[in-house]
DNA sequence: TTGAAAGCGCTAACAA
DNA sequence: TTGTTAGCGCTTTCAA
């Protein structure tokens, strides 16, 4: 609703004295344009304000110059889960130069699929980046009839084929953190493991227990959480019931850590004296605990800007191959 | 990119036996269309899975079926402020059912002023929620020009005249916060107050110096932050070698008050016992700190329901008025 | 209550 | 290298 109407295309071309072909060609920076062509419809178009409709350009292009972040995960949980946060804000920064529209779809399994499903159904976009997948969203079905450019970050449960993916070495990094407690002589090691219907909880675990067995040491105290802070405090409280005497454990998630970690400090018991803690993630609420808390890096900047990348490349038609980033650990002092 | 032709408003209406224009208006539920007509076109658009194309819907009717929520801050402070992530996801949920879709606009004062600029210049958009607004961001030049419907979460600094915003009432909020205080026989009170550019940091402040004055108190204990994670920090310390006698702080924001009590309780200082504190906000972060915060209740879920509600009006062509949302104390242990 | 026809602003054949 | 022309899918006069 512009106070007046917009300059178009046309304008332009009248302005610039040349054919709207040729200022499209000009704006679109089609070479085949006289350089003083191209120089009038650029003045033209600073003098007019000109900006082009994107209706009518996604009317012909059938482009909406827009790609979906897609989290099928309950709104509240998006917005209090810092790593969905810093990984909108990386994707948003990334594209924050192009013209490209960042369109954010959330919505839990149940009335949210569907919304979801029929958002990517819907041709409003261009392509999408699934950001939390867990094994029975299955959004592969729509993915495929629909050929809609998509790649997870976060392997895919199933290993969704065709679809690419950005991931950490998960498994790799819950191995870093076993290893680091190992070293420093704990022997009664506890997780709180992830949801084991996302490939990052199951990874995370089977690193976890691998590096464990390894060294010759019971794998076989977990309890689970769902990356959430309240399920990390209440998987908490279930460990320190069963194994009292517990030494170290490492939490799946920054979230649940924190979480965990007041409940720990709640029955007096001393972090990292009597119980080290070792989480996942490195949010910033890592840094703001007491003790500050050790943890793996989950490099989610890089793994946002892979994805973009990787999405950009399949949307120009290209096809790419899944990308594993590595991670490393930050020692602080909770374990 | 779907895979194959989306189905069109024609074959619609070819196959409910009418025209265009009479399919047209039964989709967009027109009255003058025949009982017999609209039952036969809402048969052939289930049949076809028919959804309306909404770029050439945007081209003709000029709306983009879309508003934009607009935060003037880095793109990384809108995610660390659970404040924003808890207004963006009540905005979103509360728009969940509609067909319009919310854009994101985030940027810090730098570049991000003039991209913002653009994009609501660039008629992508029906209307505008504005959640952070500093005194100096003077989107108000825009809006006015593009009669952009749009409406302030926060009272804006210079009272933008004509556009209406929602808000708490900050000033009472802080004056119960301190008349809490002061009832507890705390008498050496201090304030980390907000950014004094925006409206929300000056009217806390004010409030809470009304209070202390009324009760005979000094006031001038104050420092100041920006609302973020490490500004509370810092400006306790410089609170603590200020005045190292105070036994109590209200802090602004609970993102600033969690960095405080950690400033506070690193130095072996006693919650509540030698210094209380009381937040501002709410957020689920003031549950998880030891002890658990008091705070002031910043209704975020209403807030962003009224602001949808009188942005709806506005685009409607109704006129609002501004809306002021009333506070409560939440009490709990930190002071 | 309906249909025919025009046109929103743009891009892309096609011809020159 | 350029202009002419058609047409993307939809809503909306205008006439019937």
């Amino acid at each position: 609703m512009p106070a007046r109407r917009l300059p178009t295309l046309e304008d332009v071309a009248a302005r610039a004295g040349v054919s709207r072909a040729t200022a499209s060609r000009a704006v679109n920076l089609d070479p085949r344009v006289r350089q003083q062509s191209r120089v009038a419809v650029a003045a033209a178009v600073s003098e007019l304000g000109y900006r082009p409709n994107r209706a009518a350009r996604s009317l012909v292009n059938r482009e909406a110059d827009s790609i979906a972040v897609v989290v099928p995960e309950a709104e509240d949980r998006v917005f209090a889960d810092p790593f969905f946060a810093a990984m909108l804000a990386s994707i948003t920064q990334r594209l924050a130069d192009s013209p490209v529209q960042v369109l954010l779809a959330m919505g839990q399994p149940g009335d949210g699929r569907q919304k979801i499903e029929r958002y990517l159904r819907g041709g409003y976009t261009d392509g999408a980046i699934i950001v939390s997948h867990h094994r029975d969203d299955d959004l592969s079905g729509v993915l495929h009839e629909t050929k809609l450019p998509a790649v997870y970050v976060g392997r895919p449960y199933a290993g969704d084929v065709g679809i690419p993916w950005v991931d950490v070495d998960n498994g790799s990094g819950a191995a870093l953190a076993a290893e680091h407690l190992i070293a420093q002589g704990r022997r009664r090691l506890a997780t709180i493991a992830g949801p084991q219907d996302m490939a990052a909880g199951a990874d995370r675990l089977a690193g976890w227990s691998t590096a464990l067995r390894a060294a010759g040491l019971d794998a076989g105290l977990v309890e689970y959480g769902d990356f959430s802070s309240s399920s990390g405090a209440t998987a908490m409280q279930r460990l320190l019931e069963t194994a009292p005497d517990l030494d170290a454990v490492f939490v799946a998630s920054d979230l649940m850590a924190v979480a965990a970690m007041h409940e720990v400090q709640s029955r007096g018991i001393a972090v990292p004296e009597q119980i080290a803690l070792v989480g996942f993630d490195d949010t910033h609420a890592a840094q703001l605990t007491r003790p500050p808390l050790t943890t793996v890096i989950n490099p989610v900047g890089e793994l946002a800007g892979r994805a973009v990348d990787l999405l950009m490349e399949m949307m120009n038609g290209g096809s790419v191959e899944p990308v594993v980033l590595q991670t490393s650990l930050v020692r602080r002092t909770s374990g």
